[in-house]
DNA sequence: TATTCGTGGCG
DNA sequence: TCGCCAAGAAT
């Protein structure tokens, strides 16, 4: 018995509609199922368009729980309540309000589209899709996000949840990565995008992706569009390119507490630029490691080590000494944060 | 077109 | 433990 034929055999019902050739039918199904148990999350409660491109730029292949669950959201706005606050935010109070998010730049490039909103269309948020678009860290998906959501204006958005409902419902067989896929997904979109309810067919849409049409093994039986899905083996579905493998590397870093002072430095260029890390130096010999951990960013898999400096260690090039009792306001990443709470803790184990 | 950019949670 | 990957965009 193949997948296929245990998935027919009562998992997944065999479509009776095509979504193109009811599409009233497709979207009413859809919108009912969304005002019956559509979530509510703050992002649904507002019409600003600018809490609403916080929002998306925070949730960038970033989970709903972790925007939510930590706060991130709610302290960003409560910090830069409007486009003009945060186009003059200072580095610092930015990245403090992103640290543990990840994806740095996405910060400063919201920061970019708010001074834009400022000083090209003079503090007010520009409502058409070309436009939004035009913002620094606005892709296609975020303008039709914004265009949608906030306005409720007619934009069809294409991310990682409605890839994989389009795919499933209509039996897409080729990879959704390549640009052949992505025009077809567009397409598909804007077809049964609802002109006359955007906000709620877009909602429903991505919302159907991260419940019944979740990832992996979906629940179709409960699905309130099953009717008019095409696919036989939704588990299969999307199909996707290949993942770039994983490196091994390792980061010597040097801790020195001196004075209830530690040594660190801030990151000068590339990635979390801006931030303060435990500096990295050649390590002496005679230096013990008091403290080891595993991080992985982007594709590497980083083994972070710690070893304790002696005496003779000394601030260099963009190193400065902060209080222990300041750290916490510093911007750091969490492997660095971690790693020195733990030296902090017990300057001896190795954890 | 392919790669880069973070982090945490989950099976 | 480890691979997978989540409301993408820029280069």
């Amino acid at each position: 018995m193949s997948r296929g034929d245990r998935n027919r055999g009562g998992l997944k019902p065999r479509a009776k509609h095509h979504a193109l050739h009811d599409v009233p039918g497709f979207r009413s199904a859809l919108a009912a199922w969304f005002g019956r148990e559509g979530k509510d999350y703050p992002w649904r409660r507002t019409t600003d368009p600018y809490e609403i491109l916080v929002s998306e730029v925070m949730l960038q292949q970033t989970q709903i729980a972790t925007v939510l669950g930590r706060g991130f959201y709610t302290r960003f706005l409560e910090v830069f309540p409007d486009t003009r606050t945060l186009a003059a935010a200072e580095d610092e109070p930015l990245l403090k309000a992103w640290e543990g998010l990840g994806y740095y730049r996405r910060a400063r490039m919201l920061r970019e589209a708010a001074r834009a909103i400022e000083n090209d269309h003079g503090g007010c948020f520009p409502d058409t899709l070309d436009d939004i678009l035009a913002l620094p860290g606005v892709g296609r998906y975020t303008a039709g996000a914004v265009m949608s959501f906030a306005f409720d204006r007619p934009a069809p958005i294409v991310d990682g949840n409605v890839a994989r409902v389009l795919s499933r419902l209509m039996d897409l067989s080729e990879k959704i990565d390549g640009s052949g896929a992505q025009k077809t997904l567009w397409g598909w979109a804007g077809e049964l995008l609802d002109e006359s309810n955007p906000r709620v067919h877009n909602s429903a849409l991505m919302e159907l992706g991260q419940s019944y049409c979740r990832p992996g093994v979906p629940d179709c039986l409960g699905c309130p569009v099953s009717a008019f899905c095409r696919c036989s083996e939704p588990e299969l579905l999307p199909i996707k390119g290949k993942r770039v493998k994983m490196t091994e590397v390792d980061e010597s870093v040097v801790f020195v507490l001196r004075e209830g002072k530690v040594l660190l430095r801030q990151q000068e260029e590339g990635r979390r630029v801006g931030m303060w890390r435990l500096p990295e130096r050649e390590i002496e010999k005679d230096w013990p490691l008091v403290h080891e951990r595993k991080y992985g960013i982007t594709r590497y898999r980083v083994t972070l080590k710690v070893y304790e400096g002696a005496e003779g260690v000394e601030a260099g090039q963009g190193e400065a000494w902060h209080p222990v009792d300041e750290l916490s306001e510093r911007v750091m990443p969490p492997a660095d944060r971690a790693a020195l709470a733990a030296c902090l803790g017990s300057d001896e184990e190795i954890a």
